[in-house]
DNA sequence: TTTGTCTCTTGATCTGGATCAAGAAATCAT
DNA sequence: ATGATTTCTTGATCCAGATCAAGAGACAAA
């Protein structure tokens, strides 16, 4: 962890406060320090797609890809993160079943990494982690309950729409054939999306 | 609850266990009590969009659709719950929000359902409830990750195919036109995807 | 059983978005 | 900087699946 340590577990403990709600110093402290400073290279590997997930990380900066290739060698983005979310697993951390996606480092990034070892004691350091944790995989959950309804019930435009009002910044630190493929279309279609919005 | 209370108790244990992992009996029973049997008509609602989800209901039989309608009138069937599932908006009923889907008896429905109040004291009655409700919700958020990751890569006959395969009884029982919503297609293509599998 | 109301199927047509192809921009490595 | 590689755009064409329309079954109520 270089200089400016102190720094980042503030801005971490800040995230926490921010997400789960934890406001106690002690907990907060008892949560920031199982976490690791660790840091990522543009294209490298956080998991890979068969292997055991034993880390969460939070996301300080950059921006990570989840992927898996189909049968037919098709890469297929599930996800983007950023800043503030979680680059993990989840299903693989929780259960210990193989890894379903690959999670690629888009830009550098930073992330506060735990252990399954460290993590699985966060409820003997922090005494209202079980509910902190349920509010989470609850949150994760509803992300995935938008998506879902959102293929049942838009057109690609309006899920272009709907993600864009979400998040714009990514689509200028991301290339758009990833957002592409995470949105259900092809980066043409996207492209000629963006196009017909200009005007 | 009727004449055959004790018959469906023991049922619903079992399902706990093979659910949940819970094996010992103390905290098999210490569940199971503070679930209530209730039966539901069908067309009977057991959630509607917009209330709070005060209960969580696990299925003992029959068919539930959870559909929410969108500005435009279009009701889009998000799931169909059944036997060995939980009928209850999991978001909703855990953050508070008001509820986002309308829940609703397709068949004669028989639940056992615990309310809020009571589920939140499970973890003392269970000591490794918070263990298993993170299983639960993994588990939910699991198949959510499926759907999503089915829309990003297969065609409306793939989605078919492998749902079709995961539940095949579902086709008997529910009508097509809210299992193609499911599914993200018109009753017309599923129809004529149904008849292609004839072939 | 009859009547009315849903639900499903089938055909005809249309269209959103995919695919294929090729050039233009942007980014990267040396 | 310069060439190589990757990414993005644009056009032409195609097709999976939507829409529209009309019968055919299925089911429910009296």
């Amino acid at each position: 962890m270089g200089k400016d340590c102190r720094l980042t577990m503030a801005e971490l403990e800040k995230y926490i406060t921010d997400y789960f709600g934890v406001t106690e110093s002690n907990a907060l402290e008892g949560i920031s320090t199982l976490f690791k400073y660790q840091t990522c290279e543009k294209g490298e590997f956080i998991l890979e797609q068969g292997n055991s997930c034993n880390n969460l990380s939070f996301v300080f900066s950059g921006y990570q890809r989840f992927y898996a290739i189909t049968e037919e060698g098709k890469e297929i983005t599930q996800w983007i993160s950023h800043e503030s979310e979680f680059a993990v697993d989840l299903t693989a951390f929780i259960t210990g079943s193989p890894s379903r996606w690959n999670i690629q480092a888009l830009t550098k990034t930073e992330l506060f990494t735990i252990n399954k070892k460290d993590y699985d004691r966060l409820s003997e350091v922090v005494p209202d982690w079980a509910q902190f944790e349920k509010l989470f995989m609850v949150r994760c959950f509803n992300v995935l309950e938008n998506r879902v309804f959102s293929h049942l019930s838009m057109t690609a435009e309006e899920r272009y729409q709907f993600f864009f009002n979400y998040n714009k910044e990514i689509f200028n630190q991301v290339p758009l054939q990833y957002l592409a493929s995470m949105l259900g279309m092809t980066p043409e279609t996207l492209s000629r999306i963006r196009k017909k919005q200009l005007e």
